[in-house]
DNA sequence: GCCGTTTTCGGCCCGACTGTTTTCAGTCG
């Protein structure tokens, strides 16, 4: 079945693509408001009935004979028609962030480019401010984007790979159960974004060659006993070795080359077990994810207690359907309960923020009212009120004293005016975390790897505020975020300043990303005892009672 | 194309922000 993101991304580029060739106004809205309708809807469209889907608002017949071709067909004739008019490196300059349909347009007709690669050498030759409407500052922003993005290619988001990563490992491991598969190289450290799954295996080479022509995975490259090939779209490097030399190659292919130097590594060491190798060398173990070469030798980490998944005790974070997610508060209270979580903290956005549906101040109070009434059927399972306030332009929290103080805890962040030169940003995020209210610095960068830079900051000022005055950091658990970035931790807990694990939760299951940010923490070696979800819910109390004071 | 009747046509038009302008167009969340 198709599934709704692309049925969405179709509609929206319809509707940019019908704007760029200059159609009928009111209809290229009707599609866009449809689609913005769409999304706040959960079930598969595709498996709604047409009254379902007419019931939606902004939705009429039109756009469900669109949604059923699009679902039924694979393909959508009038959006074909669109894409066949309109060079596809136009269509690319579509996604670039500050050009939208009218500025795609004049730069595809007056400058005739009609890639992003030429787009990118228009700009470095700056030929972009002779057009009007494009001055030096969108010429510069436009470069920005393109030169990122093509840093990003080929890279890929860790958590959106896991999935089939680890069928792929399970299934090989199922076919041989009798030899040993492991993962290794970066997506066994668990890097926050890898360019291949590399796995390894004393998996004999021809039934290993047999079981990858088996599953349709043909060989790309071949050298020596490493294997390239595709997962779906994602490269996969395949190590094949023997029994004997396993250890000492999954070591190798594991460690980053700085992890390898600081150990003063040599090839012709032969070892049996990682954790006697450490030991030979006079250090714990170090688990994979820290094994980049910097802090990790400096610590025992086994001794101090690095951060487990399983430690976590409590979900702050959370968006419901009063603002923009898509479960309930009792759907979210139950799923944390079910999940063995003893308390969940709901932090719905703010009333500035229009666009997600933020909560005005007696929205915010009503919510509270149904708080305590889901605490007292859920006992002991404790729910927190909360709220995901903006840090507003001028560094102000979104409500007024009086609202701020009915409230358990805030969490600050940044979610409009992202483009900010750094003096700009720490002078706001200061006020914010000044703020006596201020419980967690949310999503501290604002980034959204390979999509979008954060806005600069410095980050040592930032963290050195937290310090000051007791604010706690978010680590936003969001594959896309991950945002503080772990490289920050070790000078974090340097200071004594605690980071919560939070899933920026739209949906229940959206509880589930935890796991990943808990695998950036430990990258960044943060302790159990420095992660605030970790504590028990009695401990979380007397925290936030503490704050207060 | 959607919607809602002034009930099958005619009106619809987010709003803040930014960067471009010299009073506003385009974009985004």
């Amino acid at each position: 079945m198709v599934d709704n993101s692309t049925i969405l991304s179709q509609l929206s580029l319809f509707a940019k693509l019908s704007e760029l060739h200059g159609q009928n106004p009111f209809k290229i809205r009707a599609y866009s408001s449809a689609a913005f309708n769409l999304k706040k809807i959960k079930d598969p469209y595709a498996s709604l009935t047409d009254e379902e889907l007419l019931s939606i608002p902004g939705v009429g017949k039109g756009v469900v004979e669109s949604i059923r071709e699009i679902s039924t067909k694979d393909h959508w004739f009038d959006l074909d028609e669109l894409l066949k008019i309109t060079p596809s490196g136009v269509v690319d300059m579509l996604r670039i962030k500050g050009l939208g349909p009218k500025k795609v347009k004049t730069i595809w007709s007056d400058l005739k480019i009609e890639t992003t690669g030429e787009l990118l050498d228009a700009c470095r030759q700056n030929r972009l401010v002779e057009v009007k409407g494009f001055g030096l500052k969108t010429q510069a922003d436009i470069a920005r984007y393109i030169e990122f993005a093509m840093s990003a290619e080929g890279k890929w988001h860790f958590a959106r790979v896991w999935q089939p990563a680890t069928d792929f490992k399970e299934n090989l491991k199922l076919a041989f159960p009798d030899d040993r598969v492991e993962f290794t190289g970066s997506f066994r450290r668990a890097c926050e974004v890898i360019e291949n799954v590399e796995i390894i295996t004393d998996v004999d080479i021809d039934e290993l060659i047999a079981f990858c022509d088996d599953q349709q995975m043909p060989t790309d490259a071949m050298d020596g006993e490493i294997y390239s090939k595709l997962l779906g779209v994602y490269p996969l490097i395949i190590y094949a070795t023997n029994a004997e030399e396993f250890d000492q190659f999954w070591f190798e292919t594991t460690s980053s080359p700085a992890h390898l130097k600081k150990l003063s590594y040599s090839r012709l060491e032969s070892f049996h077990g990682e954790e006697a190798f450490y030991k030979s060398k006079g250090y714990p173990y170090i688990i994979p994810e820290l094994r980049e070469g910097r802090n990790e030798l400096d610590t025992d980490f086994t001794k101090e207690g690095i951060i487990e998944y399983w430690q976590l005790q409590g979900v702050l974070h959370n968006h419901t359907t009063a603002s923009d997610g898509l479960s309930s508060l009792r759907e979210m209270a139950e799923y944390a309960k079910d999940q063995k979580y003893q308390y969940l903290g709901i932090c719905d956005h703010s009333q500035s923020a229009a666009y997600a549906g933020g909560l005005k101040a007696e929205e915010l109070i009503k919510q509270g009212e149904e708080i305590d009434a889901l605490n007292r059927e859920l006992a002991p399972f404790k729910i927190f009120k909360g709220v995901e306030s903006d840090i507003l332009s001028n560094g102000d929290l979104d409500y007024p004293e009086e609202i701020l103080k009915t409230l358990d805890f805030v969490v600050a962040s940044v979610h409009s005016g992202l483009k900010m030169d750094e003096q700009k940003a720490n002078q706001r995020l200061i006020k914010a975390i000044e703020n006596p209210y201020t419980t967690i610095l949310g999503h501290p960068t604002g980034r959204l790897l390979l999509l979008r830079e954060g806005y600069p900051m410095d980050h040592k000022y930032i963290i050195d505020a937290c310090a000051t005055n007791n604010v706690v950091i978010e680590l936003n658990a969001h594959p896309y975020r991950l945002d503080l970035d772990w490289r920050w931790i070790p000078y974090a807990q340097e200071k004594g300043v605690m980071i919560s694990i939070n899933p920026d939760a739209h949906e229940k299951q959206g509880y589930h990303d935890m796991y990943f940010g808990t695998l950036a923490a430990r990258k960044g070696g943060l302790l159990q005892k420095n992660t605030l979800n970790a504590m028990s819910l009695e401990e979380f109390e007397s925290f936030l009672s503490k704050s207060r004071s």
